[in-house]
DNA sequence: CAGGATCCAAGAGGATACTG
DNA sequence: CAGTATCCTCTTGGATCCTG
């Protein structure tokens, strides 16, 4: 039985997307799995409860893949599904086109 | 002088489609130049003063053109800028990367 | 190390009434 | 018709403290 045949695609990746840190988390992922801790370097103004959110929904989503490695001290690796890295593409637009226009501004 | 030389691209986009009803509005207006009341038409659940709203965040940010023409009732047509059509390319891909998945969640 | 649990502030979005 | 102005609610996101 459909989810939301009906639902418009725009407005279905618009609520996959929203949330101020997603897309950027997507973007670092797609360069390499990395550990909570990488990802806390790597945005250093996030506060961690909410990477952690931010996380889970994307995993909730299907976008992103959450490893548990059971050692002590706890490890966890996440990385992109095969449906996350089927937006790649998308996003790497997305990114040469703000790439582009970032150009234009600093002129 | 760089306004922000050195933002992430992906943030940069990010920023400039936060907005619940952004990208729906950005694809409504590439199918055709369109009044205010249309796009009430279109978008039933958005209450007036975001559209409003919305709308002129779009513009601010250069994506949008509006264009006010002097009569009684009043007219206000909403349409793409250049930089908004630029858009176009990266907002469908969103889309057909969308239909794709929606049509997956049917199954 | 990678969070879970709280509490809080800010702001985004919504409802309604009014207007040139 | 296309707003503006106001008020209000609810969700996001952030700060902090605690834990297996």
């Amino acid at each position: 039985m459909p989810y939301h045949a009906e639902i418009c695609p725009i407005t279905f990746v618009q609520n996959l997307i929203a949330g101020k840190w997603k897309l950027i988390i997507l973007w670092h992922l797609s360069q390499k799995t990395q550990r909570f801790s990488e990802m806390q370097k790597l945005l250093p103004n996030i506060s961690q409860g909410i990477l952690t959110q931010q996380l889970r929904e994307l995993e909730k989503d299907g976008l992103v893949h959450r490893e548990v490695y059971k050692e002590v001290p706890p490890k966890v690796e996440y990385s992109l599904t095969d449906l996350g890295r089927s937006f790649m593409p998308v996003l790497n637009a997305m990114g040469e086109w703000g790439k582009g226009l970032c150009r234009q501004l600093a002129d």
